[in-house]
DNA sequence: AAATAACACGCAAACGTTTGCAATAGCCCG
DNA sequence: CGGGCTATTGCAAACGTTTGCGTGTTATTT
């Protein structure tokens, strides 16, 4: 009963042609005669024959299949990313191969090369916080497998990315809240060691002097993104000499725990205080006390660009050959989204 | 400087030696002398050779690939099985070809022949809602491509699944309202078509019987998981005679429906109305107006369960060869975990 | 009616690897 | 010194496709 799946090579015995003319008859080659096209046709969907892909792939040295490299699959910025991959890359018939880095860089060097070997025609990558060479990455141009990155990109000269700039959305944000008649911003910023940190900042300065109001350092605490952390970086901006009206949160992890405490503390949310964060989660949808408006990093969008552009590359590669410097940088810009409650 | 990977073939050449020696070379196979081995490993290394998995696939049959299907990889619970997927999976030496049904019966059936042609070696399922056939997974079987099922299993004979029981997390569920003395316990279910809807009235009934009281049908309602329809289940359970003081809802996004629209209502939650849930959100620990508690359904425990089954069969198929009806049925127990505010 | 074009199909190589079998060499022993 | 053995290596088929080229048949042209 255990049926071995039918080959090319079977319909040719059973018609009494040739393995090649089966072939072309599936494909609709002009040279082969219509009563013939029809026979293997018929017969083939009898056998429901289906191609063998692994000797296609083999045959044609692609795989139609692309490698997607991320952190950590269950943080829901991801997957949401990756669901768009997987939506996008399904339409362009295209197969997705997953793997999670966990941010160690070693799995990382150790990914590239499973991937390489299973030939993937490319790769979308969101590399680990903690990889700091990419040579592993680089290499790969040399076997001509391109390279798209998306949202954690490593900072390197000549590579397709597609990221999201947060300076933008905070401008937005802050200017959301000035607008409100807020005057005293709070600004619970992440790690001085990440990018993101640094680009958050300088949109909450650049927001301040636009509108002409003095920007005032102590007003911007730093966190390690943890709940406790959280807890002392509120205490430290209600502490200030300033006391602040409206604060913005590194992203919404912070937010939550922020306006968890802020509850326990008997502050009246939305009126003594209000939040503005950068949306990671999508389940916000589902809370009832959340901030009043969210900076959004659209992974969704960011999955699905990153895999278009892997698949236009894919499709061009062959002609533009050794003269193609132009390199795709994909800047979306975080955009403020007012939250309904 | 496009440079092809290198092939055994080039080794052969270069060192003036057939392929077949290179490859067992490889391969240390012990007709091989010691010197050659040497040299050719040597130069393999040299060349940064790495066999061309496609071409193994071909000549092996196998491609230590396995193929997973899911509804939604952006939902939580999915998110977390599918990371766990992947870490069970790459500890064996394999990689995972990922897809996602969106619930929809005939994507589903288009991505089985896809990972068939892809010839994945075996599949992991969670079926869709509305999948009311599964041919299209029981035909896998001639082709001899395991199929584990988990978490959202067919209700059919003769498979191999790992599914978390509701029964025991429901009885416990009920068990600790009616402790809290809640005697109106009403449940907002899933659609009938899905198992685990039945395994929560079942709990819910035993429940009930087990602590001598009657069960009332009228507080059980249906509901197809959205927002609107969950809106229309908690509007009816409030309609009913006996007015619920308790609601045990078919999941969190249901439950945070609820608690959204209960609020509305201005119902005092934990007062007037409290709930209990099943824990598909690892996020309700930032939310403040959540459950008071929640089933576990381990959901990354059970992606590793499946995985290893999955494994084990790979690994053993073709021994036992036809007689093998024993099928692996592994009952992950449901736990109420109760939410610390 | 002969030359030519158009059509339909088959042959065989190629993709990179594995593996059963054959072949060669060197060696020991009688 | 020849027979047999072992240790090493090569040959070639196989996995299932695709595709350039060649060939035979039929239909069209002048």
């Amino acid at each position: 009963m255990q049926s071995k799946p039918t080959t090319i090579k079977e319909i040719a015995q059973l018609l009494g042609i040739s393995v090649s003319t089966v072939s072309r008859a599936l494909h609709d080659h002009p040279s082969i005669g219509l009563t013939t096209r029809a026979k293997v046709k018929k017969l083939a969907g009898e056998l429901n024959y289906e191609p063998n892909q692994t000797a296609i792939f083999l045959q044609k040295g692609k795989t139609h299949t692309i490698g997607v490299i991320l952190p950590e699959l269950s943080e829901a910025f991801f997957s949401s990313a990756i669901s768009a991959i997987e939506d996008t890359a399904y339409k362009k018939n295209y197969t997705v191969l997953l793997a999670q880095s966990h941010d160690d860089e070693v799995k990382e060097k150790q990914l590239v090369e499973k991937m390489k070997n299973h030939r993937v025609d490319g790769l979308l990558v969101s590399v680990g916080k903690n990889t700091s060479s990419f040579q592993h990455f680089e290499n790969l141009k040399k076997y001509n497998i391109p390279v798209v990155y998306f949202d954690r990109i490593p900072n390197i000269p000549n590579i397709h990315y597609v990221a999201c700039n947060m300076e933008i959305g905070t401008i937005e944000a802050v200017s959301f809240l000035l607008k409100k008649g807020h005057r005293a911003i709070g600004m619970i910023n992440g790690p001085q060691t990440m990018v993101a940190t640094g680009e958050r900042k300088e949109g909450y300065i650049k927001a301040m002097t636009k509108n002409r109001l003095k920007y005032d350092p102590s007003l911007i605490v730093s966190c390690d993104l943890t709940e406790e952390g959280t807890k002392k970086a509120l205490d430290d901006l209600l502490a200030n000499k300033r006391k602040p009206t409206a604060i913005v949160t590194f992203n919404d992890y912070v937010a939550l725990f922020a306006i968890k405490y802020a509850q326990k503390l008997n502050i009246k949310l939305n009126q003594d205080l209000e939040f503005v964060s950068y949306a990671n989660l999508p389940l916000i949808n589902y809370m009832e006390n959340i901030p009043a408006a969210s900076v959004e990093q659209f992974p969704y969008l960011q999955g699905q660009k990153a895999t278009d552009i892997l698949m236009d590359l894919l499709h061009h590669q062959d002609k533009g050959s050794n003269e193609q410097s132009a390199y795709y940088k994909i800047i979306i810009e975080s955009q403020l989204i007012e939250n309904k409650k």
